[in-house]
This record gives C-alpha cells, structure tokens and sequence, in this order.
DNA sequence: CTGTTAGCGCCTTCAG
DNA sequence: CTGAAGGCGCTAACAG
C-alpha cells in the first residue's frame, strides 16, 4: 500500500491493539517499556511519522492555531518594528504551548472600495484569535468572529465585551513626557498624532476635541497631553505610523511661514511614536534645524532605531516582549477556560538626547 | 444542551438528512432552494456557524496551514525588510487559495548550544512547509520534515533533492554591479558579505575561497564578485544583515590605519544587502568620508530605505513579491499534485546616488 | 498492563 | 433531488 501508514497500521505490524500503540506514543498510560518497543519498531519499519494531527485534532477539539490578526498587509504592518517586537514575544509564549500562529492580514478594501474582511478569518479554523491592533467600533472582524464563537483577545484597544484585553498605561507614559518638557521649560508644543481611525490622510486638525477618535492610543495619547500642563498650539494627523509621515508632518509643522510670529512657535514636537518622532528629526535636519538645540522632539514606544546615529530618542518606552507574552498569557486563559482577563502593562519615560531647553528667542 | 451545534443538529431542526445540510452548506450538489432556505433557517436559529474546520479537514486530509519557516526569532528576521516583503507576497498569494500561514522560528541555541528544532516543526499540523532562507547541508529541520513526509519549498538555497526551489539570480546581479562599478573606473572594492554559516562572528575573512559557505546567496554573490573584472582587496563578513552591522564592517573598512599607501585603499563598498549598505553609509559619513565623492557603496536587494534621506542607493534589485508569490504558487502545484518544481527569478541592477566615479588621488 | 468500543464532525459514495 | 451508511485517524472510557 502507498497510502500513509496510520496508527492501526502500526499497532497491526506490532502485534498490539490500536489503543495501545497510541499509549505507546502518546505515554499517557500504563505500558511495558517492551510494548512501547515493539511498537516503536513497528512504526520505523512502516515508516510511521507519529499520531496524525488531523487525527488527534478531531478528538480533542483543538486546533493548536491562534490566529493573529495584523492591521493590515504583512509588509506595511511589520514596517513597524513595534508590531514585529510584540509578535515575538507572542510567538515564543504560544510556542511553549504548542501553539502555532497564524497570520490573517486585516481588513482590506476591496475594487468597489468596501471593506472587507479577509476570507480566512471566516473559514479558518482557530482556537482564539488575538487583534494585536485591537478593534474598532462595529468591527466586522469581531462580527465574524464573534458569530463563529472564536474567543477573542484585543491588544492595546477599546475593551470590549466578552474579550481578553491587554493594554498600556499610555497615558500616564504620555502624562509624565509631558511633564519632562514643562520642566525643561517647554510651554508650546505640537503634537503629531496616530491616525483617528481607519483610512485616514495626513492633515492638520483644528479642533481635536470634536474629533471622532477611534482608535484607543490615538485618543488615549491625544487626552492625555491636551490635559497636561503643555498648550497644544498645533495637531497633525498622519496616516500610520512611518517615517515618512513624521517627516512630512515636520515639514508642515516648522514651516517658518506658518508662525509669522516666531514666539507663537512651538518649542517642542511631541510624536506618539518612535517611527513618527525619526521622521520629524530627519527632517528638521533637512530644514536645516538643530535637535534639541532649536526643536525638541519626543516619541513613543521606545523602539531600537538604528539608523538616528549616536541620538538616543526620548520617549515612552513600552514592554514591547512582555505585551506579546501577556496577550499569550490571555490566550492560555481562555483555552483553560480560565475566562476573560483584563491587564494594563506599566510605560516608562526615557530621556535621550532629542529634548532640551527651549531655545531662547 | 451547551455543546456547539453539529451539522447533524442542524440536518435534524431542518428536518432533513446530514448529507442534505452538508450540500446546502458546500453548494457542491444539486439540493432545492427550498431547502437549502430550510437548513440556513435552522442554522441560524440554532446559532450554527457553518461546517466546523476540524471535521472537515479531517475528511479532506488537508490542515489548509501552510508552516512557514523564519531564520531565527520573529524579531531578528523580520528586522530585515526582504524577509516581510517576501512573506507580504506569500501571504497575499496563499490568502487567496485559502491556506493559512503559520509562523514557525528556526532554529534555536538551546541551554546547552546545540541547536534545537522548534517543537510546533515537530508535531504541528501543515499541508507544505517553507524554509524562506533555504537550507544548510545536514539541516535537521529538512530532516524533520522529510520524517513527517511534509512537502517542502525552498526559497533562496541549495537545491535539495525531492523540494521545490524559488531563487533569484543573483549571481548575474552582482555581475551587472560590477561591470557599473568598473566602468566608473573602479578597480578596488571591499565586500561586506552576509553570514557565511549559521552562528558567526563578525571579521576579516582573508582567504575567500578557503571557507565553508554554508549559505547559498552569501556564496553566489561572493563568487560572482570575485569573478568580476573588480579586484576584491578586502572581505569581511558580517554576523546578520542588519544597519549595526553594516556600520561595523564599513569603520574597520575605512579605517585610515588599515592602508598605508593610500593607493591601495577600495574605492568602492560592495555590501551584499541593502541594510548592510546603509549602515555603510552612515558610517562613512559619521567618519568624515563623502558617499559617493571619497567611496562609492552599492547594496542588493532593492528595498526602500527612508533614512537614507534623499540619497537613492545603488543596489541590485530582487522582486521580492514576486519572490513571495512564486513560493505561494510552488505550494500550490505540490498541493495538486503536480510535483517539485524550480524557478529562478531574474534581478535588476537600480544605479541611485551612492556610486560615483572613484576620487582621484 | 492490554484490548474493545464508541465516537469527535464531516463528506461522499451509492441507492432510492 | 434526498437519505442511509461508512470512514477519515485518533483517543478515552471501560472492561478484562
């Protein structure tokens, strides 16, 4: 026979019952050592690989999968060093599980432009699914899952119903940046936000308060640095976390043409995050303006960024690998049936070289 | 009852056999819309959210996981910008034939440094694995596979008997690279070359053609620059394509001390990935040396870089989507049936600004 | 310690 | 067009 052997096979070649050989590898029970021999020698003369997983899955009702919803595509979520950190250390949690990760890119649109959620998160079979980005309002990806009985873990989100949720203590991280600045003598500053929600462009925004924010760190962030003692004189939205959204938001937000009166200037760009605040250095460089000398610039996160030379960025540092373990940790709740779990991990103001004094007019 | 319902709960609330309410599920027969309404009704109201994955693949023998191999931890290898565009095409590609990917680390140092097999390699589910970075001779992960008679696609590597391969052809690249180098007039050139084997150090490597490379890329491009009509006049290897380590390569490089006699310094840097070439850069630059007026570098790969401000890099470019895309349809023709098969990519030479005419002594 | 039995949830013949 | 039956590969009771 061609076909792969399967276990009867070899309990058959072993002279032994089928249950027996599957004690034989699983060692789940009482067996001779000399059985478990035999069975073993039967297996490596039929070529025998082990249980099957589709087998086993069947009979235990698991799947071993967690699927891990990313943002986006593959390549403009992980151009983000925070997504990339955080995934290690949910794949090295899972992996002493044994658990697989599987990656479901998010929402795309479609040619008509609608949106649409992608077909694996509809079919595919999953233990949990965890929504690294979290979820928005109405979020279809929760419908499907939600109707599919999937349990869910948010990171880093609004929290929501029924969901395991591990997020950040992002305001306190913005709160205490904010009162690094004021006592470095910073009065005016300009903020250089998340995107609000999805399929947002870059653009200044007037009136952040009558924004609809739907995205928890953008408004956890934004709050919590309109309540600090720092006068937001200016708000950019930009369209995702890149560098070259932080750049472009520099160049609007230094224009001297902009502030006829320099006093009215903002001493300080406040980015919220790291990719963001890289940009807005490199291209505060470019105009031909000095960090922290002339501007200073914050980010957030606290990622390792290579290519800033011997600056070190101030910022919020966040556990990146430790969130990725908690969102395990949450995983391995729900699949002990230990329910919904809720966590906040702690923040970390950390000063580099990219803040100073305010530069005296 | 609290049990998820079956399709057979649902086949009986409709009044109907399991066979009909799977056909009205599948759509793979002919059934009447009667009663195809009949059993979607009871589904709903039964809270039945369609044919459960498990039963299914058991069925079909198909997991519809596809094991997708990384170099190392998630977060080293996906610090490198050709690992997430290449897995962006594979993802898209294996979206659309309804398989998931699942992420498995390679190998890693155990306690004791010897390597070790991820565990979910060993025993997790998959219908066709992918070594992205190809395999070394001996590797044990190919062993593991070939055990579990997992098919197997190679990207980027030693052809191996019995797996399918997607390649580039870089040797033709670098090539092309050279032939650019040398009509600007260079004639000198260092190589800054990625890891000859897995586990090694950073240094001088002052006879080439005497070392064990275990690694094919590393091996096609050093050997086709050595091949050129370039005199290679130092080598070093770097550890992992990354900025740091490009930096570190291009100081001990540039390093006034290390040539007497002006005249025998490289006036060309030929770095082997485009994250070693910038890291080039920025060191050249941070040691006072105009790129491309003092030293022309080159990279390969093709990726976009945005700190590298307005300076395009030189490079040779590989379609990495393609690349991803052509795993995806190598998956595909194992899973139908239609057996191993190999493709080589072509490549491009890009010339940008950070090779010049070589300075004149 | 080992064998027997009964499914896990589904799909696909094969009859009707 | 619909129903009945068998089995994918494995494991967990239970009985010996």
């Amino acid at each position: 026979m061609s076909r792969r052997p399967t276990l009867s096979d070899v309990a058959r070649e072993a002279g032994v019952s089928v249950s027996t050989a599957s004690l034989a590898f699983s060692g789940a029970g009482p067996i001779a050592d000399q059985t478990r021999e035999r069975v073993h020698a039967a297996a490596a003369t039929l070529g025998y690989a082990g249980p099957n997983a589709l087998g086993r899955q069947l009979r235990s009702g698991r799947h071993g999968i967690v699927g891990v919803v990313i943002g986006d595509k593959v390549k403009r979520s992980f151009r983000d060093p925070v997504s990339i950190q955080m995934l290690d250390g949910l794949v090295s949690t899972l992996s002493e599980l044994r658990l697989g990760v599987m990656l479901i890119p998010g929402m795309e649109h479609d040619e008509t432009g609608a949106m649409k959620v992608d077909p694996l998160l509809e079919t595919s079979g999953m233990d949990v699914a965890v929504l690294i980005w979290g979820a928005h309002l109405d979020d279809p990806r929760l419908e499907v899952l939600r109707r599919r009985s999937v349990p869910v873990v948010i990171g880093e989100g609004n929290p929501s119903p029924g969901c395991s949720l591990v997020a950040i203590d992002d305001r306190r991280g913005v709160a205490e940046l904010a009162e690094h600045l004021y006592a470095l003598g910073h009065r005016r500053v300009a903020n250089v936000t998340l995107p609000f929600r999805m399929g947002r462009q870059a653009g200044w925004i007037e009136n952040p308060r009558d924004e609809e924010i739907d995205w928890t760190p953008t408004r956890n962030r934004l709050e919590a640095l309109e309540e600090s003692r720092l006068d937001v004189v200016a708000t950019y939205e930009t369209p995702a976390s890149l560098v070259e959204s932080g750049a472009d938001a520099a160049r609007q937000i230094l224009d001297p043409a902009r502030w006829p009166n320099p006093a009215d200037r903002p001493t300080a760009i406040v980015a919220q995050s790291d990719l963001l605040a890289a940009g807005v250095v490199l291209a505060a460089r470019e105009m031909g303006m000095r960090v922290p000398e002339d501007v200073s610039v914050a980010g957030f996160d606290g990622v390792t960024l290579p290519w800033l030379g011997t600056d070190l960025l101030t910022t919020v540092t966040q556990p990146l690998e430790a969130k990725g373990e908690a969102l395990g940790r949450a995983v391995e709740a729900l699949l002990e049936g230990r329910g919904v779990t809720e966590v906040v991990l702690p923040v970390e103001l950390r000063v580099g070289t990219t803040t100073g004094m305010p530069p005296v007019l």
